[in-house]
RNA sequence: GUGGUUGUAGCUCAGUGGUAGAGCACUGGAUUGUGGCUCCAGUGGUCGCGGGUUCAAUUCCCGUCAGCCACCCCA
């Protein structure tokens, strides 16, 4: 093997693109019913966009980023979708055609790090973002429709963290607040926190060094330095996640690796331990000054989340390898492979999914490749067949054959898939489905 | 980026300083045109790649690449 895949990206092959589908229509399926339409945006954006939306400072920024420079653009592979889809938004003049936007995107965002469990270098999201509502009602909404979405992928252990970082000034004012108390304690903080006490000390309450969960212990909280609004928003929000009956823990250590959020911070995490220390499935909030900092005339509110798909098909049962075909050809000699190819295209014109070995096997070869593809029926066309004008059609889960005219065969196939599959033919994977999934 | 760990058949893995094996999968046969079970046989490997030690390296050593895991951070 001369080229491989480059490392942290890989091939998705057929069997397991079927459950990529099953997830990508659930969650269209779900999100289009609470009004998002999908939009597409590049995957290659300057450079500039994430540098100054997410955060110089950021570690995606900083490292993670894959950047190039091409003439005299700098240009940079998306590493997330909220960036663009919010320069999306400005450019578009969406502002000016709607009072409130809904979008939601789908597909590949790519960071240069380093690989592990649940985390590669190609990975897919697929996020939500409504622009122009600065109420806590959509908030509460989309965290709810975050819940109804990984229930409905079949997942049950995980718990929806919230929190609420205020608005850019609180924001300051806490990060003040926090190096005030952390810095007399330094000595005791681990090398990376003594790091983060100048960079962003925020994310120190966020450690698993046990040195800085000891010391975070006393820190102050970022509910006593909310303003009104702010801590009204928060109040707000809580009361609407009670009426909606969302369970979720109020978790004032969490913190969020990208610069634009303010207010309102969530994540829903997996508690099973499926996925080893990434234990993020879904991640989001509200970022109301990006709009306008975009560029945009006028301030517009904003909130939004994505959901990691690799993480999601970890832990979710959706199994559902590709079904067979309905109706398997297999012409017995080669003067019977025109007469099949013609019938097989009839059939699919009429909706019946068909594949047709035309190599010259063995009946036996060939009835044993229809089986092994879980194919429904089996249309035989030998010697005997073609001088009569006949195909066999053979139910491989009934064990019966029948044999009618070619101009026929066409009622015979649609009568035998009429008649469901024993249910021992079902496999365990499409039972353990949940209902709701489409 | 740092640390740990693993690379032998398509997959899961044994194994040995004297150039390799099993199970599953695949192909064929037992059944002159009939699958799933069973039995038999066969195809398939530069033992990740490069260098070193050695009469001889898949085995020992070094490097490198890749996978996995953890840290950082995140989906």
């Amino acid at each position: 093997m001369v080229v491989r895949a480059v490392r942290g990206m890989k091939d998705i092959l057929p069997d397991e693109a079927a459950r990529w589908q099953r997830l990508e229509h659930t969650f269209r399926s779900i999100v289009e019913r609470a009004g998002y339409g999908e939009v597409r945006t590049p995957h290659l954006e300057s450079t500039e966009l994430f540098v100054r939306e997410i955060g110089a400072d950021t570690d995606v920024v900083a490292k993670e980023m894959y950047s190039f420079s091409r003439h005299d653009d700098e240009l940079t592979v998306r590493p997330e979708g909220t960036a663009g889809a919010a320069r999306a938004y400005v450019q578009n003049n969406l502002a000016q055609l709607e009072p409130v936007t809904r979008w939601y995107y789908l597909g590949p965002m790519f960071r240069a790090e380093r690989p592990a469990k649940g985390r590669f270098r190609q990975f897919h999201q697929a996020g939500c973002e409504i622009y122009g509502d600065a109420g806590p009602a959509c908030d509460a909404e989309l965290i709810a429709m975050c819940t109804e979405l990984v229930m409905a992928l079949g997942v049950r252990d995980f718990v929806v963290h919230v929190n609420s970082i205020g608005s850019a000034g609180t924001r300051a004012r806490y990060r003040d607040a926090l190096r005030d108390y952390f810095s007399p304690l330094a000595g005791s903080l681990s090398d990376d926190s003594q790091r983060r006490l100048v960079t962003n000390p925020l994310r120190i309450l966020d450690s698993k060094d046990p040195r800085d969960q000891e010391a975070s212990r006393g820190a102050p909280s970022v509910s006593a330095l909310l303003d009104e609004d702010d801590a009204a928003h928060l109040a707000k929000l809580r009361g609407y996640l009670e009426d909606l009956g969302v369970p979720y823990v109020f978790d004032p250590r969490l913190v969020r690796g990208l610069d634009y959020y303010t207010r309102t911070l969530f994540e829903l995490k997996i508690t099973s331990g499926e996925l080893g220390a990434q234990d993020a499935l879904l991640g989001g909030g509200r970022y109301d000054e990006m709009i306008q900092h975009l560029g945009n005339k006028k301030p517009v509110p904003a909130i939004g989340f994505a959901m990691g798909l690799e993480r999601i098909l970890a832990v979710t049962p959706l199994g559902a390898p590709r079904a067979g075909p309905d109706c398997f050809f297999a012409p017995l000699v080669e003067s019977a492979v025109g007469r099949s190819l013609v019938l097989a295209k009839s059939l699919r014109e009429h909706g019946v999914s068909c594949e047709l070995d035309g190599r010259g096997q063995s009946v036996k070869a060939m009835l044993r490749r229809a089986n092994a593809m879980k194919a429904r029926l089996v249309a035989i066309v030998g010697q005997e067949e073609l001088e009569r004008g006949e195909v066999t059609v053979k139910d491989l889960d009934r064990h019966e054959q029948v044999r009618v005219p070619f101009a026929d065969l066409f009622d015979a196939v649609r009568a035998r898939l009429a008649v469901p599959r024993s249910s021992s033919e079902l496999s365990r994977d499409e039972l353990r489905v949940p209902a709701s999934v489409p």
